[in-house]
DNA sequence: CATTTCGCTTTGATCGTTCAAATCAGAATG
DNA sequence: CATTCTGATTTGAACGATCAAAGCGAAATG
């Protein structure tokens, strides 16, 4: 009476017994309407909730998703992992799950961490983000046989065909196809791109889409190895190998770019030059692609966090309940959309960066 | 024996009772050492770990934490509530707590997900992030006498004095007089302030800051108000409203910002105008402003974290222990560092933004 | 020597729920 | 009409820990 109702509470007032509530709550169908009708009403009378814990010790779950939050040295893009935060944590309450977040500094001390939660039955499920080539984490988990879907493909050699794990991503291929082409049909003549220095598993696959483009369009190997700048993820080095580029080659009229930070850079450095006429797109659509008003390609977070959901607890269960992962039924790829900004290119129809 | 270890199994090996097994868990001290040793082998061995949620259940403690996750809207700063959220978990996870995140769209939304969390007893403490003036969700959570504790200051007329809750904020103030200072003490003769348009709680305290510095050198008040530039929190907006000032005003070589959103614009508008002798400074230190190379006060979200949880918890304490706040208790001002780097004044040690 | 004190350990109850099996009333079956 | 079946509800036993109080042996006290 003094603290919280507890089920017997309801269970008194409705004139049933405790397992009949509890049916109500968990199991409505099974409970005879009339009856139901009284349990809820009791149920509301008394503000009932059932306590967290007990459920959790009783039915040995602890609906609980467990992710690490990086340390974001990522620069601009660490807002990424912000959004797919909140789109997961948003899903995961539509399904009556929960998110606990965890720190580490490395991939050991994560699953140091990920080995405690499991331990102290804190959390049943993980999500793992920025997956490597053969993640040592990935490996462990598999061992242990802990549930986990991670953000990122193995980018081993037959990611679609061959289930490792559970994974979702987002075609960046076909985001930077979409950026390419909106350059094209906007007026650009010679597209250049601006990715990160090869082998990047997630850069050379960017890379692909915008030389699908160029391809189709009819550039030959050589003309797509000559329009193609590197730069280390980083606006200055962005900024510095675009100057440079554009030095030597004048005639380029549009870069599409691997990410907003390197975008950013580009845009510095078109500024600078004052060369407003060089369309240029991004990637991760972050704020600051917004702020200077910069076309990007959007990963759609909240798409992947139904995926990962979707992999971990099946189409609508309220579980976890994760098989083998079975070919054609472990993967999401999502397509990316673009998202059309002033300086993407065309007729600019909002000067962004051009002196007033 | 199948599966994981109960105390009930360590304390049949180690030849003692649960409770025994309980207390070289929760407080060793009382157990004799020769006992305690062959406990904590038997737990060595068998890696055993308390059951949170058993635990949790009687104990009647949820030792969580939960914070919004803002939809950062906020532009760039976002990434400064990741920082926090990153720093948060780490000092919490040593204090024996847990970080639970939930999302809501407004504060409305945000006290119903705390009603829901305190219900099912998931949480038992709060962390509010960016209050405002008579906030909704300060007055609610007093009323339901739910510990909580929030990172900004009420804004009311006496923050210091009178407290009216639990509150954590870093001294913008004194950040900003500390980069007016260092843009004085590298060379400038005309320091600018953009901010943001008052009244703004945040904003005013900065402007102050800046404010401070240069009445300290001798400018006047109707100086002051010539030097000020007002923008909302936009990289556009800034770079226009900078473009426009420095038409007017070509003596200033140098500006103060409020954030390191409209330092970008400023420093996007002075690149433009080849003004890139106008020494800029942001703030909250973001990623954006490393990628720059904008000198910025940070807001040492460590130590803000680390106030939250001795409020919450006491200095060193591992249970939320909140009583009624006790004028000199209940706050803390953190003092913010200035990160200086190349575009921060002065010589410009690296040229950032101007045309190779 | 009986009694109190002290330090450590054990015992029994309890936290609030769900599980598994038992019960029960009424309908369907032969 | 006795019997089986069926759907709805109840009962007793966990889940794994901590709390509160009791127990116990050795040392201290009168």
């Amino acid at each position: 009476m003094a603290g919280k109702p507890t089920i017997d509470d309801v269970a008194r007032i409705a004139q049933v017994s405790r397992q009949t509530v509890s049916n109500v709550v968990n199991s409505p169908e099974i409970v005879r309407p009339e009856t139901r009708a009284r349990v809820e009403d009791a149920i509301g009378q008394l503000g009932y909730r059932p306590h967290a814990s007990a459920r959790r010790l009783r039915s040995q779950k602890s609906s609980t998703i467990g992710i690490r939050l990086a340390a974001m040295g990522d620069g601009i893009s660490g807002s990424v992992l912000d959004r797919f935060l909140h789109a997961l944590t948003e899903g995961a309450y539509a399904r009556g799950m929960r998110v606990l977040l965890f720190t580490a500094d490395d991939d050991a001390g994560e699953i140091e961490q990920i080995e405690r939660l499991r331990d102290d039955r804190d959390a049943d499920a993980f999500v793992l983000t920025s997956t490597s080539h053969s993640d040592l984490r990935t490996r462990w988990l598999l061992d242990q046989g802990i549930p986990f879907v991670t953000f990122g493909r193995p980018w081993a050699a037959d990611d679609m065909g061959d289930p490792m794990h559970h994974w979702v991503d987002v075609d960046g291929r076909a985001g930077l196809r979409a950026a390419a082409e909106h350059l094209i049909a906007t007026g650009a003549r010679r597209v250049a791109y601006l990715g990160w220095p090869s082998p990047s598993a997630t850069g050379d696959d960017r890379r692909r889409g915008w030389a699908d483009a160029m391809s189709s369009r009819g550039a030959s190997e050589s003309e797509l190895a000559s329009l193609s700048i590197e730069a280390e993820e980083d606006v200055t080095a962005a900024r510095v190998a675009v100057a440079e580029f554009l030095d030597r080659r004048p005639d380029v009229d549009a870069i599409a770019t691997a990410s907003d930070s390197l975008a950013l850079g580009a845009l510095i450095a078109t500024t600078a030059l004052g060369r407003t006429d060089v369309a240029i797109t991004g990637f991760d659509n972050t704020p600051v692609a917004a702020a200077v008003g910069l076309t990007s390609v959007e990963q759609r977070l909240g798409m992947v966090a139904d995926g990962v959901l979707e992999l971990l607890m099946g189409v609508s269960g309220r579980d976890i309940s994760m098989r083998e992962p079975r070919p054609g039924e472990a993967h999401r790829l999502v397509t990316p959309e673009l998202v059309v900004r002033g300086s993407g290119g065309g007729e600019r129809p909002v000067p962004v960066v051009d002196p007033m």
